[in-house]
DNA sequence: AGGCATAATGATACGAGGTCTCGATAGTAG
DNA sequence: CTACTATCGAGACCTCGTATCATTATGCCT
């Protein structure tokens, strides 16, 4: 069900590094490619790993440039690391499953509105949340009851 | 507002620490003072900071005990740094001002409704959630038009 | 095409935050 | 009081990420 590539991210990629003045190396198609081979999420020492040919802050420095221009977003999985994966742009959350570690988007959150509310009773001006939700997934409930 | 200690902390971890056969070592009480003693949240290098005399493994060993046993509560900033601070029990929230950093309790979520009928949707079965708010506290936006 | 200014790279040092090891110390049951 | 063993403290170590800086190569200009 996962789309297996993300070809237009590459393309996206380039698109808006000529947009912005930056340049594109063979070095950052190295990294975008690396990243849209990978489904589901990841670690930068993950693509490290993936890429010995590429210094370790360059890749660190790429990652963030892509999670800048809003194609890669952060998951925070419940052990507290950090992983990223292809965004869907926008604002939304992460349904990550405990058991396989799958991140799906939940979209469509209406939770900023009820935040206002509640916190608005406090005195409290809200201006942003950051929730991820942790569960099991369809196929993992399956396979383990 | 905001209590200036917790004496409530120190006799709750000494009958727990009695309960669940864990020493009550002259260590464990300094640690636990210093986290009293503080109001709002905090780092474990700031405890360590604070009890020059006590080791660095032995403050996070501590701290990690306290929030095992749920006397502390874990508070993800904005820009990634994780604090604690005197839990109150049971399931809650925070709202964490961007502005002076103070990270009130947002009790009574009915967030887990919300997530259960938005994830159901998808098949996936909700156990656990995570969720800081940032903003500012009223005293700020009176302080920062 | 050829040259140039400079953005990007990679090796490496550094720093924060946290865990592991292991000999020494000190609670606690008996 | 004594023995057993959990806990401690010092420091090595680990992970993740950033800063430095000499070197390389991109993109523009002609």
């Amino acid at each position: 069900m996962p789309a297996a590539t993300h070809p237009p991210l590459l393309d996206s990629f380039i698109a808006h590094l000529a947009e912005s003045d930056q340049r594109v190396t063979a070095t950052r198609l190295q990294v975008a490619k690396a990243i849209a081979r990978r489904g589901g999420h990841f670690t930068a020492e993950e693509i490290c790993a993936a890429l010995p040919s590429v210094g370790r802050a360059t890749v660190y420095r790429n990652i963030k440039l892509l999670a800048e221009m809003g194609f890669l977003c952060r998951v925070l999985l419940e052990d507290g690391s950090l992983h990223y994966q292809v965004s869907h742009r926008g604002h939304h959350h992460h349904l990550v499953c405990t058991a396989c570690g799958l991140a799906q988007d939940l979209l469509g959150c209406d939770i900023q509105d009820l935040l206002r509310t509640r916190a608005g009773d406090s005195g409290f001006a809200v201006s942003g949340h950051w929730l991820e939700v942790y569960g099991l997934c369809r196929d993992c409930q399956s396979k383990a009851p």
